[in-house]
DNA sequence: CGTTGAAGTCAACAGCCGTTGAACTCCGGC
DNA sequence: GCCGGAGTTCAACGGCTGTTGACTTCAACG
């Protein structure tokens, strides 16, 4: 569709037509990695599902990892999300975050992204990296600290240890009462817990 | 050592002698499993770190599968730990369940047995359903039956989440705080929780 | 002694992996 | 018309995978 005017200026030759299968093959690769993880999915699975040779995906990407890289690339800024969530009351503050990663997990691109980073988290250290720096350090340790509560970090980490159980439990091992829960009473339940975590009495 | 006597009547030939090889290849393999998953290991790394051939796997156990089963074979008698819990004031039930699972996460043996499973569990089907079945369906419902609760199924749903968000984020993700925590203090801490999730008044 | 069978070794199989490079098609710009 | 480059295809590379079968070694037995 359109893609007929000039694109850059020195290039010659055929223009980017339709075809589309860059797009193709991200669709494609994206339902695949969330299931299976980087390592459980072959370059070749992703080309036969996306209906085109696996060369293209080279073409397009470079690498295997560069695509899933691409795709699973920062679903989201973390210092918006902590200016949100503090922009209110501080005893909503468990219902906004949880709010905030139940709707992302059940969003169908946003929890595939999710799931795929968790799964692969599973067996390639890197990518547990991301998930500890990204939800633990980024998101709830500022929040943790903005409450002005003692031991910060142990707080973020309580409320991550909750919320990675809740995307694991619920998109990995499958747990039927948490899959078939209302989205809401998810809410409601967690938000509890991650709220105690932030500002309840610790012991030690 | 020892191993002199006639082990089986008709048998002749060679005993099973000193060598111990096949002990040395489960010594080897759990903590590797536990690192990696089933997926993320190969026999012939097995092998090296055993100090064995790669086909001595095979000799003793007949397929890498088999060596992971055996490894990861039942760590707990879900019944008798039902039974333990019960046997005592409703109260600290959610204490002593926590505590029978930090133990057992923290235990040089049995949690690398659980880690394996649950590293595994991200790629292959089979060993998520172990960890539902096991976990969800035989440990806590039982519980939460007991406890002539409401919705039961859900209240064990969420402990599990709890747990299996606990030991994925110490043990895999690698949250430090949660690492470096006493082992009493995270007892404290999650029986709460725990103990909400089984007797709070849930929305719905 | 010789026989036996478990313990252990070696080399190889077929299959899949991520990746590469050359070739071909096609079409907009010169 | 020609040309160049993007889109696309094909075949192949080296390396690694789980697994197998034939072979050697050797302590315990009759």
């Amino acid at each position: 569709m359109s893609a007929s005017g000039t694109r850059a200026g020195g290039r010659t030759g055929r223009r980017a037509g339709p075809g589309g299968s860059r797009d193709d093959i991200a669709e494609a690769a994206l339902p695949l990695f969330a299931s299976g993880g980087f390592d459980g999915v072959t370059v070749r699975e992703i080309a036969a599902e996306a209906g085109v040779d696996p060369a293209l995906i080279y073409h397009f990407y470079g690498s295997k990892r560069a695509l899933f890289d691409e795709l699973i690339a920062l679903p989201f800024d973390p210092e918006e999300v902590v200016r949100n969530a503090l922009a209110g009351g501080v005893d909503e503050l468990g219902t906004r975050i949880v709010t905030f990663m139940v709707t992302q997990l059940r969003d169908p691109v946003l929890g595939e992204r999710t799931v795929a980073v968790l799964r692969t988290a599973a067996a390639q250290p890197e990518a547990a990296a991301v998930l500890r720096e990204l939800y633990s350090r980024r998101l709830l340790e500022p929040l943790a600290h903005a409450l002005r509560a003692d031991r910060p970090r142990l707080r973020a980490a309580l409320c991550s240890s909750q919320l990675i159980g809740l995307a694991m439990a619920e998109h990995v091992i499958g747990i039927e009462p948490l899959v078939d829960a209302a989205t809401e009473d998810l809410i409601a339940i967690y938000a509890a817990t991650v709220q105690r975590y932030l500002t309840e009495p610790l012991p030690g």
